[in-house]
DNA sequence: GAGCAATATTTCAAATGTCAAAGGTTTACG
DNA sequence: CGTAAACCTTTGACATTTGAAATATTGCTC
């Protein structure tokens, strides 16, 4: 980081100037996507190989496994950045598998609060490790300070994004 | 975790491997996951509401559009990451709209070659440069420079991950 | 306390996504 | 030739996804 402070050109951002200069929004973005493509499904696979499990329902049991008290199907929505619809659907069938349970609490029957059950805990405890362990393997080629660049550097690049969408939203 | 190169201790290292250590790549994971899905979201936002097209229709298209000739339903499969059953939905309902068509090569009939129409091509042209006027002002917050450093090192995580897959493929 | 806006979830239709199996075609080999 | 292996696409069963409309419940206002 941190070239060419006041004072100075950078030769390297002229060269980018004259090479391109525009597209490195889209250039970016188009490799966010495919790197992401390509981590997913290796993820999908392995949690399908060898838990049976689909990646969305990982996903919503990591939300419910960090509030044990459970959480109310729009606050999974949010969390889980999926639409209210589909986090229904998504629930009736982890209940159907005896992995989370649903429960309306006394004060407002408008609600409805899922939880993992014992089942479930134990089950995501492993996955989680395991899903751990897969993403360590994964990104066992980049130097750790990159990996720790890259967290801070697209925190950026998403609160940038948060500040400029049309619809609304927030993190 | 393989942490102190030679001689000199760093400081950052150090509070890493305190503060957690092992989990950056975790981290930096559910980072690149939630960001591209909050970008995925705004362009899908967008292209529904102005083109009334959707974001895999799209990243279809624009792959055809850089290949003038046609790609066979394999190579799109391979190109949009999408498997191969998807695909041939995808084609259809582009070809009911008129944006695509289907051709079989005279040499080789167990071939599928899908081709941009004049109608597809035009509409594409018009949702290219929407589409990366989108990022650059969805990114607009971030250096520049920092946009490339991330192309780079996101380059490195893709490497690496495609050097550990438990299945096969490659970039 | 009747009516209505705000909340919270579900339902619905259409599209996307995976995987596995089935269908044709072509190629290679004996 | 004739058959088996390899290749390419489609089909089918399910799961996920979105957006919009429908339901249900609560809270507020007059």
């Amino acid at each position: 980081m941190a070239e060419s402070e006041s004072g100075t050109v950078d030769l390297e951002i002229i060269v980018q100037g004259t090479q391109e200069g525009k597209k490195q929004e889209l250039r970016l973005w188009l490799r966010m996507l495919s790197t992401t493509k390509l981590i997913s499904q290796e993820i999908r696979r392995r949690l399908r190989n060898e838990f049976g499990a689909t990646l969305p329902q990982f996903d919503l049991m990591a939300q419910l496994y960090r509030e044990r008290d459970g959480l109310r199907l729009g606050e999974l929505s949010k969390r889980t950045m999926v639409t209210n619809g589909n986090v229904t659907g998504l629930v009736e069938r982890l209940e159907t598998d005896g992995l989370v349970l649903r429960e309306t609490p006394d004060g407002d029957r408008r609600v409805t609060v899922a939880k993992l059950t014992k089942k479930g805990e134990e089950l995501f405890t492993v996955m989680a490790a395991a899903h751990e362990g897969w993403l360590r393997d994964m990104m066992a080629d980049v130097d750790p300070a990159i990996i720790v660049e890259l967290w801070k550097d697209i925190g950026g690049v998403k609160s940038s994004v948060n500040n400029h969408l049309s619809g609304a939203a927030f993190d």
